[in-house]
DNA sequence: GTCTATATTTTGATAGAC
DNA sequence: GTCTATCAAAATATAGAC
């Protein structure tokens, strides 16, 4: 776990992760933060000196929440498995369903290359995270009876990130929640045994 | 078809483009560009009074060789759906080859609520048209017997343009190109009659 | 069509008082 | 921990000479 903020230093974290994830990194300053939260840009640099703190800070929170939430499934109740699909899907609809957001990590892959390296190191490093989980689960899902699909786990898993990334970016754009929720549909279907 | 850009402005255009798949439209100024192109800011200005007019310009001459580059399916040879499909994987597939780079919609799409609203229709108009055309394209190909697929074509096409949307976003932070090679090929086997 | 020069605002950041 | 004051650099943009 990364150490837990204080109650000021949450509230910047939180209102700079709405930001982004409505218009991405590069487009929030200080000055919006101060101006939401009716403070000055000066105390926002004394919680967070440079804005790769705060993008570090927020990155982490939020790459932490994802995945560590998920029980681990039991191979002796294969229903388990699609539980912890579906618990993987949760944080995905709650994303989906406010208005204007998109998930923090795709928004800064869009800007990769403009991000400084621990920034850029934060997010690949999820990618990574996210896929090696899924493969996980996938694999042995499949093995204990619960899944049921043709190809590779690691080919699966590629699938469905890309799927769910592109569905909740492109819901953006058009406005349209029901789009992720097309798309969780039919991931699942594809694995459900 | 759009105005043909003159050719300093074709150069300010395919420079802008290639900037914004890397950073994204918000990290790329009209100083990065005088820089590469050995010209001064006012130049630009010239060509492209303000940054929307640039990204619009950009925008469409991206969006308009698209989709507009695929061969019209014919119903009376079946394979030539399977060859539009191939056709529209074509310009994916070469910014997926483009080190650092990825689909100049996805980035925008991340930066959505920082845009112009201009440059949001236009954004948003391009997926409704990549929809519409990848729906058409899947249901006259079921009803040919070149694609054979269960559930709606309208469903597969969703699962398909953010699966490709997602695919080339997440290949740019991973610098893994074999990514986007991977779940283009999932997605031709999930429709392959 | 391109340049020099300049204007305006915003941005990320620091020093030091309270 | 928050503020006022201040800064240097960058970003978008315009006026007018060449």
């Amino acid at each position: 776990m990364t150490k837990p903020l204080g109650k000021t230093a949450a509230a910047i974290a939180d209102t700079f992760l709405g930001l982004v994830m409505e218009r991405g990194y590069n487009a929030v300053s200080y000055a919006d933060l101060a101006r939401l939260l009716g403070i000055r840009t000066a105390s926002i640099h004394y919680h967070f000196p440079s804005k790769t703190d705060l993008g570090l800070a927020v990155l982490r929170r939020y790459g932490q929440g994802f995945l560590e939430s998920i029980p681990a499934p039991d191979p002796a109740r294969p229903q388990s498995y699609g539980a912890a699909f579906d618990a993987m899907m949760a944080p995905i609809r709650e994303v989906s369903a406010t208005k204007g957001a998109s998930c923090l990590m795709g928004v800064m892959s869009a800007e990769y290359q403009s991000l400084s390296p621990q920034l850029q190191a934060e997010v690949s490093g999820f990618f990574a995270r996210q896929q090696a989980f899924l493969e996980t689960l996938l694999e042995e899902g499949r093995a204990a009876g619960a899944f049921s699909f043709s190809g590779s786990a690691a080919g699966m898993a590629r699938l469905m990130t890309s799927a769910l990334q592109g569905a909740i970016l492109i819901k953006k754009a058009r406005q349209d929640p029901a789009h992720v929720d097309s798309v969780i549909a039919s991931l699942r279907a594809m694995i459900m045994a």
